[in-house]
DNA sequence: AAACTCCCCCTTTTT
DNA sequence: GGGGGAGTTT
């Protein structure tokens, strides 16, 4: 049989782990050491070795995007071959599974997935009749603790049991319980499940029956995960019931590119897989095809000052490269100035906008450097702003969806009985409420009985019929109409489209035309799951929040926070804002845990550089409205100084000259300045020292010329003593 | 129901 | 500094 086409270009780590028997096995990725390849091809291989069919084949991923991205390239592979396999994340895949025995799980064949937005809303509503007082306890902590609490696999009559409830804690931890308890109780009765109660709810599926999970295990006869360094608890949990001793796992990660710690991810779970499966398996992907040698030794030397790797040391064939630049700007402003400029040299050379990043720690910084991006002209693009099914006009059309769907979705009428704005105030909806909990009744009966009784005033009556109204006729037309149709007619009988659009602006212009992508996204919709269409795609809607609905396919700058580059890679990569206390963080300065966790983000935002890598840090920047004094990130001197150049203001111009090859930290002398001496500038004139600041090539003195006083970086500016 | 004001807070983000 | 939420005014 031909195999060249699975084996050919695979070197030979990647190749023992294509062609490993079937057993259980860790493979540790390095950045850069072709994963995603291995995976797609291990799959090929076992269904052409082994005659696997793709019936019995379950991969998991952390995010959608992951996973449309290995079946595409399972498919491009295998063809046809491949259809049948089962590919998702945790959520879509526990979703399924639920969706197909709700009966077993105890749910209601109609239940319903909650989104963030919705849990925060219901958490809100329940602490009020609780009379738990919100500014004491804010809501998205008990929405913090909810979902930690089951991301670690503990309901609300557990989470005494977990953490030795002595101390000062005792408040809290009753607060807390409460909430969590008449929560779980109102999503039991409602048929609600939030994104942890989906893997909770499948774990427990296994435990409880059995036979099923026998049913399951005999099925698949291989699983993969993807970024296993990134599983949390329960769903670790969840996969060693799936698998386990019989059906063997294959989980591909990589331990120092874990940076989700803070959201429940335990890196700790690589160890426990191999003590939980003593003969598994270890390959390790060690040699990378991305980065230069420099890039690549100078992000191993970073990671080095973790402790407990599990070790692994990258190189690569490549070139050396240039050496990584570091520039100490004097402020943000200056950094963002610098970025700017540095790009439009790499544009002028030839190079693409699109191949250029800029990382940052936090949101935050991204404003100066639009601004600076913005004032250069250099297109750019950002990602992880609000994503498509997160914005407002899309969330309300999803509501009458849901409504039209399954009329007794609380949390859905809510949102929208009174968008747009139909007359049904707060208070109507506070009886409303009342209603439907005296009697135990969904919001919508609520209506249909206080409509009936005249429970309302006859305002109120005229509006909410109106509201049911549109309701009932979108429900009759439903099953008459194809998916698309449905939401055209929703989009026009609800108003939400000239709601949205009534402002003749450019933000109105937009939220029309994505609820105009909506229609667009319904058209060519096909369910896979034995849904109606309707409700396969409200399904979709909470667990994939979509892609950013960019468009664009100028040739753009990438921005983007280091967690959302991991995965990606580009030629020319930025690191800004290398200060300690914004990078690491300084909440994560305290405890060693964290510390180490933002070294693997840096370690991460490094090896995404594949040519070049520049880092810049600010000496004095503003934040919160503060001016700060950080010194440079503790991340910078970890890097042996032999692969780093500093940078020269002005060297933008890329000249070799205008580098100069020393530490960052190298500490010279200011030049011989001194306060009150008088100097002279070639633009200014003649002035007077009044202060000095910082030390080497990136000193800078205050002087007092007659148009005022100016900062001068002694490197740059010229000056000449009198 | 929109407009306005005050006050608080301020990593990272997916499902 | 500035955005968001809650509460208050018109």
């Amino acid at each position: 049989m031909d195999v060249s086409h699975i084996l050919d270009n695979l070197n030979s780590a990647q190749r023992e782990a294509v062609t490993a028997p079937l057993s259980p096995m860790l493979v540790l990725a390095g950045a850069g050491s072709g994963k995603t390849r291995v995976l797609v091809h291990r799959i090929a291989w076992l269904m052409t070795m082994e005659s696997m069919s793709p019936h019995s084949v379950l991969a998991v991923t952390f995010t959608n995007k992951a996973a449309r991205e290995m079946r595409g390239r399972i498919e491009a592979l295998l063809g046809s071959a491949s259809r049948g396999m089962w590919f998702g994340t945790f959520h879509s895949l526990a979703h399924r599974l639920l969706r197909a025995h709700w009966r077993d799980a105890d749910l209601p064949e109609n239940f319903q997935i909650i989104d963030s937005d919705d849990q925060l809303r219901l958490i809100k509503r329940i602490m009020k009749e609780l009379q738990i007082d919100e500014s004491k306890w804010p809501p998205r902590q008990a929405q913090g603790f909810i979902n930690s609490a089951k991301d670690d696999g503990r309901r609300a009559g557990q989470v005494h049991d977990a953490k030795g409830g002595k101390g000062g804690h005792d408040l809290y931890l009753k607060a807390m319980t409460a909430i969590y308890q008449a929560y779980e109780a109102y999503c039991n009765r409602s048929g609600l499940l939030d994104f942890g109660e989906l893997l909770l709810r499948s774990h427990e599926l296994w435990l409880r029956n059995p036979e099923l999970l026998r049913h399951y295990q005999s099925r698949f006869k291989v699983i993969l995960v993807d970024e296993f360094q990134d599983t949390n608890t329960i769903q670790y949990a969840w996969l060693r019931v799936l698998a386990g001793q019989e059906v063997p796992l294959t989980v591909v990660g990589d331990d120092d590119q874990s940076i989700y710690g803070w959201r429940g991810a335990r890196i700790e779970n690589i160890q426990q897989f191999q003590q939980d499966f003593a003969n598994s398996r270890l390959v390790r992907l060690e040699q990378n095809y991305r980065s230069t040698r420099t890039i690549l030794d100078a992000s191993n030397a970073l990671i080095a000052g973790n402790s407990g790797r599990l070790g692994k040391q990258l190189w690569t064939e490549g070139e050396d490269g240039e050496p990584i630049d570091v520039y100490a700007a004097f402020n943000e402003q200056d950094e963002a100035n610098y970025l700017a400029e540095r790009m439009q040299g790499w544009v002028e050379s030839g190079g693409l906008r699109q191949d250029i990043a800029v990382l940052y720690r936090s949101n935050a910084q991204s404003r100066v450097i639009e601004e600076s991006l913005l004032r250069h002209n250099v297109p750019y693009r950002i990602y992880g702003g609000l994503r498509f099914y997160d914005r407002a006009e899309i969330k309300n059309a999803l509501a009458y969806l849901r409504l039209v769907h399954f009329a007794h979705d609380d949390a859905a009428l809510e949102r929208v009985v009174n968008v747009p704005a139909r007359g049904v105030g707060a208070k109507t909806l506070e009886n409303i409420r009342e209603h439907a909990r005296q009697n135990a009744i969904s919001l919508w009966q609520a209506i249909e009985q206080l409509v009936e009784s005249k429970g309302v005033s006859a305002r109120a009556r005229k509006s909410l019929a109106e509201f049911m109204g549109i309701i009932y006729r979108l429900t009759e037309l439903k099953s008459e109409i194809s998916l698309s149709e449905l939401v055209k007619q929703m989009l026009d009988e609800s108003g939400l489209l000239d709601f949205h659009g009534a402002e003749k602006n450019d933000k109105a212009q937009a939220r029309v035309e994505n609820l105009e992508e909506l229609i667009n996204a319904t058209k060519d919709y096909e369910p896979e799951e034995n849904l109606t269409p309707l409700a396969a795609f409200i399904a979709q809607a909470a667990l994939d929040a979509g892609e950013n609905q960019a468009g664009e396919h100028e040739d753009c700058v990438q921005l983007m926070t280091l967690h959302s580059a991991k995965g990606l890679e580009f030629p020319l990569v930025f690191l800004v804002g290398l200060e300690e206390g914004l990078f690491p963080h300084s909440l994560s300065v305290e405890e060693p845990g964290r510390m180490e966790e933002e070294r693997r983000l840096c370690y991460v935002g490094m090896t995404r550089a594949m040519k070049k890598l520049v880092l810049t840090y600010a000496e004095s920047r503003r934040l919160y409205g503060q001016d700060q004094f950080n010194s440079v990130s503790r991340f910078i001197r970890e890097v042996p100084v032999a692969f780093l150049q500093e940078v020269r203001i002005g060297s933008c111009l890329s000249s070799a000259s205008d580098f100069q090859q020393s530490s960052p930290l190298a500490q010279n002398d200011t030049g011989g300045f001194s306060l009150g001496q008088r100097v002279r500038h070639q633009k200014f004139g003649e002035g007077v020292v009044i202060s000095c600041e910082g030390q080497g090539p990136h000193s800078r003195i205050q002087v007092n010329f007659s148009e005022g006083s100016k900062w001068l970086v002694l490197s740059y500016a010229k000056l000449e003593v009198i």
